[in-house]
DNA sequence: GAGGATGGTCAGGGAACCTTACTATTCCTC
DNA sequence: GAGGAATAGTAAGGTTCCCTGACCATCCTC
């Protein structure tokens, strides 16, 4: 409404969503062809496999929401669901191969975007800034 | 994928939903009905009235989407829609009664939300981080 | 004053996400 | 162990969000 822009919440989400557009930008030239929610999900999938609803609690969408997401990644190749050894309820979703071309494509561009920032804050601001949201994170994410 | 949550990005996510999720919640509890598209518009409109174009633009979603919003928010009272006095074609938006309203119950929290990083961060790693993400403003918000 | 740019709306459709309800499996307790 | 509670996930149906494409009105420029 009128928060002049200070509200540090803002600030933190300018950052993010150019991180956010500048990755998705890449993947979709590359032909990768995933929406916004997927990317959300896909991005929290362990190496090793993440079960459905740790993956709709970090992503705080309904287990539901992101089954639905999980249905659309699998059916393109990009994570696949295994059985979980440890829990006959429950499935492991694990990245398949489209989603390790999709991670091996995102972080260089990742780092490029880092670099950018880096270069404009100087090393140890940026250095500062990331300790700072790191330490941040510990009372703002429930999930950490 | 496999991200080990030092992506930058990710880092300034937690936080930046914490507050929003924070805000909405204080806003839903006092009986304003406000969805977390129709407040990250609300956000935007500026005391004297913004233009559909702009808060589009801000908001980045199509202009169209966000026609829908405010005919949503100007149906519930949170903004109107006055014509520009400068321009024929354009109408400004501004806040009216009820976005006033939920504007004054959105302040206190989001201070009370930075009041508490503050303490958890320090007052000097707590500026340091503001004016990092001000100045990483610059290069990241095409609307700044 | 014609042509192009800009501000905004209308129509239609797809994606995302929610609530409620359900099955299958596991954990816990007595 | 044998209930019952909790947990993992799926199913169905509806709302919200947001997009593309097409259109009208007004402004600006030459």
């Amino acid at each position: 409404m009128d928060e002049p822009a200070q509200n540090t919440g803002l600030l933190l989400f300018y950052p993010y969503r150019a991180m956010e557009t500048r990755v998705l930008a890449v993947l979709a030239e590359a032909g990768h062809e995933v929406t916004l929610a997927q990317a959300r999900l896909l991005q929290r999938v362990a190496p090793g496999g993440s079960r459905l609803t740790d993956l709709a609690a970090q992503a705080q969408v309904t287990k539901q929401s992101a089954g639905s997401l999980v249905d659309q990644l699998e059916a393109r190749g990009y994570v696949e669901r295994v059985p979980d050894p440890r829990d006959g309820r429950a499935r492991l979703i694990r990245p398949a191969r489209r989603g390790l071309e999709a991670a091996a494509l995102a972080a260089p561009v990742v780092a490029a975007v880092e670099a950018e920032w880096t270069a404009h804050l100087g090393e140890e601001t940026m250095a500062t800034l990331r300790a700072a949201l790191t330490r941040l994170r510990e009372i703002t994410d429930p999930w950490a």
